[in-house]
DNA sequence: GTATCTTGTAAGCAAACGCTTACTTGCATA
DNA sequence: TATGCAAGTAAGCGTTTGCTTACAAGATAC
């Protein structure tokens, strides 16, 4: 019975590290990510978990990192810059809808535990990668006021605010209930309940 | 040196030791809720606690219930029987948020906990509270179409999941911002666009 | 007044957690 | 080929957690 032992570099454990726990959030929820659990994915022991992360805090900041890096990336395409601003606002409800059903709810489980007192800090982290979502709306927002498709009087921090209480109840719900009815399927209504509460004409 | 011990009934304790934990979970968060912290803040041991409850399961399964029913009571006297359904509504909306900001975010805080995998089975009674929720705000909005103020194509269903969105969000962000802004003041532009987006006529 | 039930304490247990330590082995390079 | 670093293991540490046990004492009934 040979040990064979997997060395990898610390680049690529780095990645196996987070997408473990990333992994682990979505599967089994927030309680459960333990960097036993963490080492067990991927193939190693406890220890080894530290030669490449000095603690289980900047694990999940990095973490956070990349799911705004990914949640961003894919709302800004979303996002066309020559199209009207109402399409584009459309288009990014249901990127964003489509990003939460494919990789689980994993942002908005990390925002909810950052709410409860998180313990490790993560409070403020969490907060920028709100911030960020906020202004990126915001933008598009400001876009449909000037071609005025938005009407003039609409406060865009509060629409935006209002925006992503769309796809956080929605997140919510789909959630409590085992990730079961299609999460798609609403988007459409919800499109419509916000679209006639900013848009300048019907 | 004489010991004191003050007794008293299990129908007082089971009120002090819930209320100690909705006050821990609003003062430090779902982390800090822990059988000694609840015992140490109702000024009795870890033992005591188990005289009057046999999990801290039972414990938090019962300040759901407790939420759940002042929460439901409070919205359910925002709403008057024979005002026309927006105003109804308007008034829910102050009436939530309002909760919210007075007893800090406790429910969103257990909702988020447990969206994120509890552990201890919170998950389907938390389904519960907001499934009676959106139960409660669906009837309201039946109750506008029937008077013509809500436009008839509006989906009930989508709609009571959009205003439990606009609650959710600003009690988000009111939360990771540290309790900071004013949390009513951007109740008005709120209800503008969820009003704009479900009323019959501008 | 004494028996009994209820409420309390002090001590501790087993498990889980984040993290450290002492030591080993694979691998690039001088 | 030997040297040194990088990546791994096994074991265990200190703490915290939910919960239990053995025992003490206030309240109540007969």
């Amino acid at each position: 019975m040979t040990i064979r032992i997997e060395r990898q570099s610390t680049s690529i454990r780095r990645r196996q590290i987070i997408d473990a726990a990333r992994d682990l959030i979505t599967s089994k929820g927030m309680e459960s990510v333990t960097i036993d659990a963490i080492a067990e994915a991927v193939g190693v022991t406890e220890g080894a978990i530290y030669r490449h992360f000095h603690s289980k805090r900047e694990i999940l900041t990095i973490l956070i990192d990349d799911i705004e890096e990914s949640l961003m990336s894919t709302l800004r395409s979303a996002r066309e810059e020559d199209a009207p601003a109402m399409e584009n606002l459309a288009r990014i409800l249901e990127a964003h809808l489509s990003d939460v059903e494919g990789r689980g709810a994993v942002s908005f489980i990390i925002i909810a535990e950052a709410t409860g007192f998180d313990g490790i800090g993560l409070q403020s982290r969490v907060g920028l990668m709100l911030t960020h979502y906020l202004a990126f709306l915001q933008e598009v927002l400001e876009d449909g006021k000037r071609e005025g498709s938005i009407k003039p009087d609409v406060d865009v921090q509060a629409a935006a605010t209002a925006f992503l209480g769309l796809v956080q109840s929605t997140a919510t719900l789909w959630a409590l209930n085992s990730y079961l009815p299609r999460l798609a399927e609403r988007r459409a209504e919800m499109w419509r309940i916000f679209m006639g509460g900013v848009a300048a004409t019907a």
